[in-house]
RNA sequence: GGGGUGUUAGCUCAGUUGGUUAGAGCGCCGGCCUGUCACGUCGGAGGUCGCGAGUUCAAGUCUCGUACAUCCCGCCA
């Protein structure tokens, strides 16, 4: 972490600024006490900040005896001030492992701003305190120069955003935060108005139709670093309020977009010192989905699905033919490494299987000194020789290799082999270096929800179809393609964006294949109409996961880690003990009572 | 809504087949210590075993319920 400037404070240096060049200045250093030391007739404080820490030597001939008795009761964390002089260490007690370790600072003066009582968990890197725990004393938890140094990577993360939107005429314009419920989507957090009883606002869950107002409002490139709300379950890499860098742009194609975010993009990894090649590759969304089974592909390693549909088709093996005559397919994914494990350690992993939605999963395994390739499984007596034989060379066997295999509807197949793939390469620690971005583009316009049994869009109801595909919508919906992309990064959605629909014709056809009334749709969406009647520009756009990209960057597992003041999994603040109950009189007022 | 894992000292954890007074490291308190840097050393304090039932002569340990955390599925346009 670097330094900040010592003005307008107390101190003259930082804790973490100050080496060899130093030595003769007189400085005055202000921080919180980490380690104390005290040998009795010498006390020896680490004393530390934001930008580092530095060893104050406090010795009774240079303080006064008072100073000194204080420092003898000095506790982790008291807030301390120290004037003294830099002076170098000598040569046996440099510290190679700290910065500041060729110098110390000799105490000429000892003043305490603030006693500290024991605290609850140590302020050190790389402690597995227990989550709650953290959270209960976030503040603690950011004093931590790992958590510190996380928030600092957001902000350079931010700042570089802006910096280059700023460079591109792009304005950045708030969008309110009472907004109104939309019908598709998340849950909405919604909050009543005094004014309005009965009336609620929702908080809003994406910009989206502001921004779409803001580019017929002849805004032309707006931006926005802009919170969001969805009142869904939690994950690590979901919170209920998270931060997208929403981006919107008129007169543009997809390709425009694209090109635009991945000028962004290297300038902001660059600003964070992380090097990667562009322009990135575009895949199809299809393509993603047969190699790797999901839209946002892990790409930094290979194992990827292998269709053996055609192979299996009618042969010996039951589950496999009975799946492909119902219009399944049969894909597998082939694991290095993994060809001498138990027969249960591989069975198990049909639970993983199981929680995606396979009724099964078959295997074989080839162990190391297996060189005939004759392989160990339950299924292969069923197999047809020449079958077997083609399905070992499209796996590309060898000895060592474990073979896991799903057989289902497209959907399951791709989930469930898209999941063991991520966990096979956790559990062969397959090195996954450094960081692969990527676009997923063409997705699916609609998608039929088997629940509702409705079609439903696949990104949002705004983006534009493909114009070849338009004719499709009311007859194939599922026929149709869309603009959209998503830049996914380590195998997560890091952003996503679409290419809008324009014109109100088309916007309420689709309104419509998403299973509104026209009464709905003039309700819920007459304003947007209205405004694409009005002379609106052909726009599109785009919005980053901040929080995931910086979780990504920072190397985090959950953005939990890179959010000052997170939520737990069940949407509460151990800190604030937010929610809680408000008053009889706050609920009259709006107009609400509790069931 | 469903499934997995966990909950024992301030923190991180151990605790055998249900059996005497529930342990360790770190931290904390006190003594000693002038070159440590995770200081050392001697001594000490510190426990509603998440909570509530049940089984049993006996429960940290077994059963059921429940709360909270965490991971995943559903959900997240």
């Amino acid at each position: 972490m670097t330094d900040f400037k010592n003005e307008y404070c107390m101190h003259t240096a930082t804790c973490g600024e100050l080496r060899k060049d130093d030595c003769g200045r007189e400085v005055t250093l202000t921080g919180w006490a980490w380690h104390n030391r005290d040998h009795g007739g010498l006390i020896f404080v680490d004393l530390r900040d934001r930008a580092g820490y530095t060893q104050v030597v406090i010795d009774p001939d240079c303080v006064t005896p008072e100073e000194f008795a204080t420092a003898e009761h000095f506790s982790r964390e008291d807030v301390l001030k120290f004037t003294g002089k830099v002076r170098e260490r000598g040569p046996e007690a440099v510290n190679p492992n700290m910065a500041t370790g060729e110098i110390e600072v000799l105490a000429r003066s000892v003043e305490v701003l603030n006693k500290s009582v024991t605290p609850p968990f140590s302020i050190e890197d790389g402690i597995e305190t227990d989550e709650t725990t953290r959270m209960k004393w976030r503040y603690l938890d950011i004093r931590r120069p790992e958590m510190l140094a996380n928030l600092k990577l957001r902000h350079q993360v931010v700042t570089a955003m802006r910096a280059a939107l700023n460079k591109r005429d792009f304005l950045e314009i708030e969008t309110p935060i009472l907004a109104n419920s939309t019908p598709e989507g998340a849950r909405d957090y919604i909050v009543p108005s005094r004014p309005n009883p009965g009336k609620f606002y929702a908080l809003p869950q994406s910009p989206q139709q502001f921004k779409q107002m803001l580019m017929i409002g002849g805004v032309e490139r707006y931006y926005q670093i802009a919170r969001c709300f969805r009142d869904e379950d939690l994950r690590a890499d979901r919170q209920p309020e998270f931060t997208q860098v929403d981006i919107e742009m008129s007169f543009v194609q997809g390709e425009d977009v694209i090109d635009m975010m991945e000028d962004v993009m290297k300038e902001t990894l660059e600003a964070v010192g992380i090097e990667h090649p562009f322009p990135l590759q575009r895949m199809q969304y299809a393509e993603a989905m047969e190699r790797f089974g999901c839209d946002r592909p892990d790409i930094r390693f290979g194992m990827e699905l292998v269709n053996l549909t055609d192979i299996v088709r009618g042969c010996g093996f039951g589950v496999f033919a009975k799946a492909v005559e119902a219009g399944g397919v049969v894909k597998a994914i082939n694991c290095k490494g993994a060809g001498n494990w138990s027969r249960g350690d591989v069975e198990k992993l049909g639970d993983l299987a199981a929680e995606n939605g396979a009724k099964g999963m078959a295997w074989i395994a080839y162990t190391d000194t297996d060189t005939e390739l004759a392989g160990k499984s339950p299924i292969i007596k069923f197999f047809e020789d020449d079958v077997y034989a083609n399905l070992k060379e499209a796996m590309g066997v060898e000895p060592g290799d474990l073979l896991l295999f799903a057989a289902d509807k497209p959907e399951i197949a791709n989930a469930v082999l898209s999941a063991l793939r991520l966990h096979m390469a956790d559990r062969l620690d397959i090195p996954r270096p450094g960081h692969a971005l990527l676009w997923v583009v063409n997705f699916p316009m609609f998608k039929y929800d088997e629940d509702e049994k409705k079609y439903a869009a696949e990104h949002h109801p705004f983006t534009m179809v493909r114009e070849e595909d338009i004719d499709k919508i009311e007859d194939a919906p599922l026929e149709c393609g869309s603009y959209s992309y998503d830049l996914v990064m380590d195998g997560f959605e890091a952003g996503g964006g679409t290419i809008r629909i324009h014109t109100p014709e088309l916007q309420r056809r689709v309104l419509r294949r998403c299973g509104l009334t026209d009464e709905q749709i003039d309700e819920k969406f007459g304003h947007l109409l209205h405004a694409l009647e009005l002379g609106a520009p052909p726009h599109g756009g785009i919005a980053l996961g901040l929080d995931r990209l910086v979780m990504l960057l920072a190397g985090k597992d959950s953005i939990r880690d890179v959010i000052a003041f997170p939520k737990t999994s069940s949407a509460s603040d151990p800190m604030t003990g937010a929610p809680s109950i408000v008053t009889e009189r706050q609920l009259k007022e709006v107009s609400l009572h509790i069931l």
